[in-house]
DNA sequence: ATAAAACCTATAGTTACTATAGGTTCAACT
DNA sequence: AGTTGAACCTATAGTAACTATAGGTTTTAT
């Protein structure tokens, strides 16, 4: 069912994402691993393809790499069986495991919502002033630029350092 | 005139950017270095606040440090001279050099105004997602999750690996 | 005057990649 | 079927952007 089997190589030049890159996902968990050839080559289906497109845009964003766990989990039904891929390698002290993590999914997603306002907010900012620039600069007019001012906006922050 | 003098901590205080973080800014010549008081400790303005707040948001929204610097040199009006602070500390072969930014800046705000619709777009994807899960957990109802789907969709992709 | 909190430099450690070395497999020819 | 060059493999070292620690000095609040 999984269909057509893409070589790391592939799949990189499908994502732009960099075949060590590649590599080190599936070492700390966050890609599944794929099967493998023959002889231990790694040949990839669509599921891993989408999902590796999540992480890279994700990071591109500016997402961590646990929140893009968290992503993934809240994307996933969770089967309560298989999450070999997701899981945390060190659950360390008093912290989250997997259970706690889909149980309460829709405050995790009300969190990352209001964190994807806030950048939402503060790249229209930028977007703005920057059109702004190139049209007065289009057009001859000076502009002082504000870039600064825009991002440096306090009232768009996401986290509560206050 | 640069009014008002910010300690260290009273500066992370007001960015959430932890301390270490700040003076490592100052070391890779992102942020100027401030005056000192006689015991040598870092007294910093509102402009000094004010570039910080760039940094960290810009950062968060996953720009990376030379694109912060480019939007920086956008930013300021290139008075010609004191450039002392974000000037690339080795310039390399056939890199860019000062001059040149400040000569084509049209040029490199058209094209992190691309990056940033790119970003904006997937953005939006994401949190229309994330909102009607979280309405569709509200309502009892179920809702496969598609986050994945909707980050992973190619067409948004603003580098061009095609 | 003193003592805790905040600062200083220098350096080592962490996260998230990215590159290199040295060897194996695959696929496209002859 | 044999060969050869690109793409793959593991392991490990290096880089970017922080972050924490150690050991000492300055500020500030009593």
């Amino acid at each position: 069912m999984s269909g057509s089997r893409y070589s790391i190589g592939a799949l990189s030049h499908e994502t732009g994402c960099k075949v060590p890159t590649i590599r080190y996902y599936e070492r700390i968990k966050l890609l599944p691993e794929p099967p493998r050839t023959e002889g231990k080559q790694r040949r990839y289906s669509k599921t891993h393809l989408d999902r590796l497109r999540f992480i890279c845009h994700a990071r591109e964003l500016g997402f961590s790499i646990e929140s893009i766990r968290q992503l993934l989990l809240l994307g996933t039904d969770v089967p309560e069986k298989s999450k070999e891929c997701c899981y945390n390698p060190n659950p360390a002290e008093g912290s989250s495991c997997n259970v706690e993590i889909s149980h309460n999914a829709d405050e995790i997603a009300k969190q990352h919502l209001a964190e994807i306002e806030g950048k939402i907010s503060r790249l229209s900012g930028l977007r703005d002033e920057l059109k702004s620039m190139i049209n007065a600069c289009e057009s001859g007019h000076s502009h002082s630029c504000r870039v600064i001012e825009v991002l440096s906006n306090h009232q768009l922050c996401h986290s509560d350092h206050r």
